[in-house]
Order: C-alpha cells, then structure tokens, then sequence
DNA sequence: CGAAGGCTTGATAGACCTCAAACACAGTGG
DNA sequence: CCACTGTGTTTGAGGTCTATCAAGCCTTCG
C-alpha cells in the first residue's frame, strides 16, 4: 500500500490509535487515512471547547495534554480526564450535546478536528470502525468508574499513586515512555483538581512517595522509580484499561 | 399498528426507554418490539453479573433496584450507578469484556436478558437505534463525570441531597412519582457506598437535611418535601442527565 | 532585576472515620 | 402470641485525614 506514503503522520496517530482498539484491515485504514482533519494549535492553559457548546466536530490530540474538566456551583474545579497524543477526548458530542464539560490545554497542544459529519459517513459505511469508536467511549467510562473509586474510597497517596501508574500505562501505549520511567507533567494543583485535594495534601502526599522511593519529581515532572511498589501503593490494576484490542470477526 | 397488541409490556418497557433517548419511527419501534427477551427474576442482595464475567447477553431492568459496583483492593465497596425500571446497565458489555465491575441486586427485581447478537443485528439494521444504545452509554458516562464532581468536591450533605435530586428525576421520567414526591428505597450504608461516606456520616447527614425540612425519611425510605430547596442544598441541575430526547434525522 | 507561578512548610480547624453500644422494626419459629 | 434474631438506624466519644490560611522559597521568564 504505496497509500502510507501519501498519509500525513496525523492520520496514522489516528489510526494507531484504533488499532489499539479494534483489529483494521486495509479498507479501514485507508477510509481512516481519508478523513478531514483540520489542524489547530493551543496554547497552555486554554479552553478547547466549553461547557455549554454544541461543537459540530471531534477532536484529535496530536501532540500536548489535555484534560476535561466541570466547574461546580462555587467555583470548584473537578477534572475528569487527561488527555494524551492519540486520544479523542471529546467524541462523545457526537451524541451528547450540548457538552455537561469543558475541554482544556494543559500544556501547548496540536489538535485535528474531525466534522461530526465525516464521522457519521465513515461508521455509517464501516460499521467495525463505529464499533471501534464506539468501544473507544466506553473505555473512557471505564476510567471514569475507576476514578470515582479513587475518589470515594482511596486516601491521598493511593489516589496518587494509582494515577501515576494510570498515565504511565496510557504513555507507554503511545510510544511516549523510555526504559521503564517516563516524564510526567502535572502541576500539583492540578493533581487536586483531578484527586479531590488541596493543592497542600498534594504535596505532602507526594513526598511520602518521594521518602519511600516510589517516583522523583523536580518541578511538576514526576518520574517512576519503583513501579513494581507504585502498583501496589495505589491499588492499582490496569485491567479496567481494556488495552487488549478486540478481535472482531472482520 | 395492532402490533402493539401483540408486544408484552416489557418490550414496552425498552421501547419507551428508547423514546426517551431518540425519536424513534414505527419500523424501529416494531423491531424492538421483537427482539427475544429472556426473563428472570433475582432475590434481594445477589450478583447479577459479576466482576471478571464476559456476559452474552445484556439486561434490562423490568422492575426493582440495581447497582453497580466496584469491590476494591482493600475490600472496600464502591458503587458506581444505580438503576432502575427502563436501564441497561451492563450494555457496556456488548464491546468490552470482561466487566471490570459487578451488577447486584439491591431488591427484589425482575430482569429481561438479551444475547448480544440479537443486539448486533438490530443494530446492523437500524443504525438509529445503534445510536440510540450509544448515547444511552454516553449518558451513563455523563453521570459518571457528576458523580466524580461530587465525591470529589462537594460535602456529604451536598452528596446526599444532589443524589436523591438525581434519584427523583429519573423515577419522574419512567413514571414512578406522585404529586411531586418519590419512595427512594436506599439504606444509610449504599448511600455511603455510593457516595464514599460512611455509614454514622450519612446518618448524621441525613438528619441535617431532615432538620433543615427538605426529605423525610422513616425506614430506609426517603421522601422529598422541598424540591427546590433540596436542589439548592446539592448544587444540582439536571443538564448532565440529558434527558431531551435527540431528534435525529429519519 | 523583578514578577509570577509553582512548590514547600507550619499551625490550626474542620470534616469525616472508627469503634462501640443502644435502639427500632420486621420476620421467624416455637 | 411472644421471645428471638437480624438488619438497619441512631448516638456518643475519640482520633485521623484533609482543608484552610499564611508565609517563605525556588525557578522561570520577560
């Protein structure tokens, strides 16, 4: 398929991104390499899309960090994902709308937008791809129950812990890892935000981890040092990942 | 259509849940009317579906009180959703397996099963209804998100009255409301399990909200006396549900 | 260099948990 | 009919975890 040649390195995150998901063939590649992306850039610390739009497109991240996040009735900041290159944080407007969240750059990001109608035709025309897309939503739901059990029954530095390994496990996915440790950037405000913390236990919390070996951070850089322990200080069991990719029946 | 004559009130049951996601035609009615439905009853405090299971088939919930669940590391039980006449709760079953959490039966209830190849089929056929079981699961994932803003950010009174508030809305849209109140049947210890609050807290949460005349509550029976108040009292607006049937394009 | 943002530290307060016991109520069996 | 049991609710006391407030420090960046 001399077809690659022609496919700008954006399809193909898109596509890699689906094989983690479902098994392609060839036709589903290259419907995939066809997409409209119209790319945009962010810069850190700015809304995508806001609570309260209806966007007619998805998005794709292509490089950078980005989260999803609600704001409650006084002012509080509850993240409800991160975001990594590769993911499609939003593709659940396809049928919600408008959106009950806000989507924001953490750090300075590239993204593609895919029309929604673009979308429709690809799933309407490869019913395995909407599977994909499908499963795609559901494994976010998955992360969500997982982190709501953080939330309602982990204390700090379990809750930490397991969310280290969590973006350890999708960073690896992606190629975004080296031997073993990776380069985590999350301020710690933000880790409250997502954890239900204060800025305050979150720092302290991480220097327990710092004094029992776990991870090393300098600035808001975390790294890995004992996974093995991490694991188990955070509870952590990457099955509700689901990152086996679906066979189904072509 | 004196096809509806021939349609068990259960498949009306899925049928209006459906209508309350997306308009549907007659043809779509008519198809759902005959998908096979397997029913079975289940005693109060027993697993429907358990953790780790790959089911064939997904339920609907013909009468009673369902959950589901997350048993974590330390024992501790967190749950996740709570269902009731009208769901689906494990649709997310058909594209990811095995479940990474369980389905009890909080009462007495009475299911309807259904294998989720008879599913692919409809869906095959009527892609508005795969629409359709695709938003309902987007929906699932909506309350997901609200469900981590409250355990994450809000107080246990504010836990406690957003989640009756959540409760009643969705007993009102299947009809089990009279005159503006509801029989909620939750004990004080599913409350905390739900919400990551423990048992005397709850207790001792529930009698605030009693004092400041908002609930009533004699057993594990709640009863709403001051809608508006209560919505106040738990920062709740109901836009996260979704609950505006999507006109989708015939 | 100063400013800003993020990290760190200390002190204090509050929310929530745990343990333990009493109470209320419904169902069961003799 | 009544004791008995089990489940769920209520209450009290004490302790832990986490939040808040306030200040100082460090790094980055213009």
């Amino acid at each position: 398929m001399s077809n690659r040649l022609f496919m700008g390195t954006d399809h193909e995150r898109l596509i890699r991104k689906l094989e983690s998901i479902v098994q392609l063939n060839d036709t589903e590649r290259r419907a995939l390499g066809s997409l409209p992306l119209r790319n945009k850039n962010y810069s850190e610390d700015t809304d995508i899309v806001h609570q309260g739009d209806a966007p007619g497109e998805c998005c794709l991240v292509l490089e950078g960090f980005v989260c999803r996040y609600k704001v409650l009735g006084r002012g509080q900041r509850q993240i409800v994902s991160f975001h990594i290159a590769g993911d499609i944080p939003d593709l659940q407007s396809l049928h919600i709308n408008p959106m009950d969240h806000s989507l924001g750059a953490l750090s300075a990001c590239r993204l593609a937008f895919i029309p929604h109608a673009a979308l429709a035709t690809l799933m309407r025309d490869h019913p395995r791809l909407a599977a994909a897309f499908w499963r795609n939503t559901l494994i976010d739901a998955s992360i969500f129950r997982e982190w709501l059990c953080g939330v309602g029954r982990r204390n700090a530095v379990e809750r930490i812990a397991h969310l280290i390994c969590e973006m350890f496990v999708k960073y690896e996915a992606v190629g975004l890892t080296r031997n073993g440790s990776f380069q985590l950037l999350i301020t710690q405000a933000e880790y409250g935000d997502a954890l239900g913390l204060s800025t305050v236990h979150v720092n302290r919390s991480l220097q327990t981890l710092r004094k029992q070996g776990l991870i090393a951070s300098k600035g808001s850089r975390t790294e890995i040092l004992n996974w093995e322990e991490l694991k188990k200080a955070g509870d952590f069991d990457p099955m509700y990942l689901h990152m086996q990719p679906l066979d189904l029946a072509a």
